[in-house]
DNA sequence: TACATATATATCCTTTAAACACATAAATCA
DNA sequence: TGATTTATGTGTTTAAAGGATATATATGTA
């Protein structure tokens, strides 16, 4: 078994953090809107590869709605059936800067990790 | 509640990214090493706050042993009771140049993000 | 010598959250 | 009418983290 087939098994296997949950609220930032449309837009910002599972995304926004970060209504206007329209609280838009900064010391130490790696093979 | 005080239980709650695994991969890659050591070691670089749950550690070198990455022998000589020596394989170290792949693409996607975000706050 | 402490490894149980599968329902289109 | 698209949800399983605990050897010290 070579190590390109195993990092399907390592890497790519099990939960792996995808950051659903400051994509969200990132996706309400720009604007408000629904599950169904969100499944498709938070792709945008790729931490997502392809569609995720819309159970889960449903099961954020309710959990989300629950710790007063989002709140929804019912949009029974328009066509299709009636979406539940989520929009960012000011709670919530401080989470999202509080992700932000996460966000930004995790790229840090990735970038440490990373250069100590590349330091390695330079000088063996 | 604030968003300060909600940061704890979103944010620092539950199952963080701790890159455990390149951690140790990094740390026998530096040097050959034991689960002992490598709990002290591995806080260098930077993912794990504070000392590394001991059981986490061990456990996951078992794994990598059982997944061919690492080889172990027990060390009786020098002092103390006997350790369990671990050194990386040539495939433990090129899932380890796997790890860093995917952490160069993972920190690409933080910094877009955040470019995103920051974006944002200029033009309102 | 006896007891506490440091070193060292390992297993068990619980919790968390992702993954997957499935259920429901309204509107639209063929 | 019946299939498809849009839309929201729940229930179950599984992977991995978290935390607690068990065990054993060596060493330091009272």
């Amino acid at each position: 078994m070579s190590a390109r087939k195993r990092k399907r098994t390592r890497l790519g296997q099990g939960k792996r953090e995808r950051y659903l949950q400051p994509s969200l609220l990132m996706g309400l930032l720009l604007k408000q809107s629904y599950g169904y449309e969100l499944i498709q837009s938070i792709q945008e910002f790729g931490f997502v590869e392809g569609e995720p599972p819309p159970g889960m995304v449903y099961r954020h926004l309710r959990k989300l709605e629950g710790d007063g970060l989002v709140i929804s209504e019912w949009e029974t206007e328009g066509s299709g059936p009636a979406k539940r329209i989520y929009r960012l609280t000011t709670d919530g838009a401080e989470v999202l800067a509080l992700w932000v900064e996460h966000m930004e010391r995790q790229a840090q130490k990735l970038g440490t990790f990373i250069e100590r790696y590349r330091g390695l093979s330079k000088k063996p």
